[in-house]
DNA sequence: GTCTATAAGCAGATAGAC
DNA sequence: GTCTATCTGCTTATAGAC
């Protein structure tokens, strides 16, 4: 008889996510993705034929299915500047660890840039889109809510690596705080 | 008779550097440091005895040095306004490459971390510290002197990320010129 | 200071039992 | 769906010649 499976697709992804996001594609070993989710390396690749580079596939799309749900769903949803507020709110959410970091600026180091360089690219450049048609309905020009969305989004990512590197959530949070500010300056307007 | 040198040790830390950079310390193999120097490993493994931990030991080392000579010698010399503009203008030169990646970012990923990670630190500490220093000699109070160089250290950091999700220096040079607006916005005051 | 050759172990990947 | 056992090639590291 076959034996019950140890956790869900979803559970063993999360798990795997991490690995990928600590250590990049090249770093991320078999080895260090079985320990992660418990499962032999036979398994994983009963589960991703196509072994490392289906796992980091199969992680990236499913973060860019969160950061949609999540980020990008209530940019589309309302259009204004509430739609923004709530916007940072979910993205202190959606970069949830103690130590928040960036899975898709983990996986284009190296050879990861090679096979996921395009894909992160175009998930950034959605974020940014949606992030400056908000900032636009605020009463924004055109010019200068493509302007901020690329100062958000700069600063975002910047937050993360300094709080990457000072092991912190601070960075982040302060981030966010201060792009919360832009944005109600505005409202409040 | 013993082969001539074919480099100086400034040359090879230079090569050494371009792999640790694009691929991080866990992805940056022997082979690939082997064939970006032009010297075979066992070669390597004579100017750089403890392998690969000493080889981004060396590098990042090197590093420290550069960021100190060119981005923050201009700031501890003048302590002022035109100190911060010529520093912005190193900073551009500091990452001088067409896709512009900083080291340290990559170097802390996965294990490198655990290798790297207080010197790294260190080095982004005193980095702040010097831009601080600067500002507040513009007129501005601690806090707000504080505060404008975490802004600035991540605004960098994060053109940085954009620089390679982007494959251009357009993210880099437009955060070192708008973060040279702030400055001449106190200076011309 | 450089190299070729080689050792020992880990990497990614597969076969086949249960 | 899970596993143990195994394979091949690459990775780190060393020995020793020139």
């Amino acid at each position: 008889m076959p034996r019950p499976p140890k956790q869900t697709k979803a559970e063993t992804l999360q798990k795997l996510k991490q690995v990928f996001r600590d250590h990049g594609y090249e770093g991320a070993s078999m080895q260090a993705l079985s320990e992660a989710t418990g499962l032999s390396k036979a398994s994983l690749y009963h589960h991703f034929p196509d072994g490392k580079q289906e796992m980091a596939s199969q992680v990236l799309l499913e973060e860019g299915r969160k950061l949609q749900s999540l980020v990008l769903a209530p940019l589309s949803e309302k259009r204004n500047g509430e739609a923004l507020l709530d916007s940072l709110v979910a993205t202190a959410e959606f970069y949830d660890s103690d130590t928040p970091q960036c899975l898709m600026n983990s996986l284009t180091l190296g050879e990861g840039g090679r096979l996921f360089g395009d894909t992160v690219k175009e998930t950034v450049a959605a974020w940014r889109t949606a992030l400056a048609a908000n900032y636009q309905a605020l009463g924004a020009s055109s010019e200068e809510a493509d302007a901020w969305s690329a100062y958000a989004l700069e600063r975002i990512q910047g937050a993360l690596v300094m709080s990457r590197v000072e092991a912190s959530r601070a960075p982040l949070e302060q981030c966010l705080s201060e792009l919360e500010g832009d944005v109600r300056y505005y409202l409040d307007a």
